[in-house]
DNA sequence: GAGATGACGGGCT
DNA sequence: AAGCCCGCCATCT
């Protein structure tokens, strides 16, 4: 198998999130064994082309909750995203936010 | 190569 | 129990 760089790894765990589930930073860390890299994670999704396959709006944190305050992909934006594929939104004071209980990919 | 950064998370208060 | 604090890791400057 070819060496894959972090970041190919974490696309490939994100590519592997099935429409209508979520993951979390955390959990995509644990899966390409690297369990406390999850800040790392973060950082290479924001770091993906616009033009990417990548459903980056499927990883959430811990708490279900949108981290995102980026200005071209607003958690607004994430959330609509979100919610076509079925997945209810709730409103947590002013915060969008998951049930990760139910969304939760494995 | 050293210091800073961030779409995180766990532990302690 | 909601937040603050600090450690983590790969990258960036």
């Amino acid at each position: 198998m070819e060496v894959m760089n972090f970041y190919e790894k974490v696309y490939e765990q994100v590519q592997a999130i099935p429409r209508g589930k979520v993951s979390t930073y955390g959990l995509i860390a644990a899966k390409i064994s690297t369990p406390r890299a999850a800040r790392a994670v973060g950082f290479a999704l924001r770091r993906l082309p616009e033009d990417s396959d990548v459903p980056w709006w499927r990883v959430l944190n811990k708490s279900g909750r949108i981290s995102i305050q980026n200005m071209t992909h607003p958690s607004e934006e994430q959330a609509a995203l979100l919610k076509a594929e079925g997945i209810k939104i709730l409103a947590e004071n002013s915060q969008f936010c998951v049930d990760l209980g139910v969304y939760l990919a494995d």
